[in-house]
DNA sequence: AGCAGGTTTAGCG
DNA sequence: CGCTAAACCTGCT
């Protein structure tokens, strides 16, 4: 199978996003805060859907990604998490119900274990009361929001 | 079996 | 209103 990553900078978050691609497919995504040495490096064609997002697009990815090796749960939890809107927001406990009145834990559980934030827009999923967490720091996820709210204003 | 995690809700001061 | 405590559910050791 082949491996490769892509880079790009995200303004809006003031990081450089890591994309990685196993056999053409998205596999994950991580955040890199500015770091020296890194270079931008675009070669798939979801590099560029990804970076016109940051930079406000509203566009949707449904570019295929696997993650099968996840638990059935956690792929029914992604997967409901997929279905919110751009620039709309839910809750934990929401969304379990939605899935079948489970804990709210548990879906926090399954969206710290998404891989690719972004694309399964686990950021979208915020706690009842105020923000909640964010695998990849909750600054990161607030700057997001900020991103998606403004540009759905100006829907 | 036990523990921890991107929560929630109820109870108390 | 703000804080503590107990309850929910899944995944990992």
């Amino acid at each position: 199978m082949t491996n490769s990553n892509d880079i790009i900078f995200a303004q809006a978050l003031d990081c450089y996003v890591e994309i990685e691609y196993t056999n053409k497919k998205l596999s994950s995504i991580r955040f890199v805060k500015s770091g020296e040495g890194l270079k931008e490096r675009k070669t798939q064609d979801f590099t560029f859907e990804l970076e016109r997002y940051f930079q406000g697009e509203k566009i949707g990815f449904s570019c295929g990604f696997d993650i099968s090796h996840l638990s059935q749960f956690t792929q029914k939890v992604l997967v409901e998490t997929g279905k919110i809107g751009y620039g709309k927001t839910s809750t934990y406990s929401q969304l379990a119900k939605n899935i079948g009145g489970l804990g709210a834990r548990a879906v926090g559980g399954a969206l710290a274990r998404n891989p690719i934030p972004i694309v399964i827009p686990c950021h979208r999923v915020v706690a009842k009361n105020g923000i909640g967490g964010y695998s990849a720091g909750v600054g990161i996820k607030t700057r997001l929001l900020e991103l998606e709210k403004s540009k759905a204003n100006n829907l």
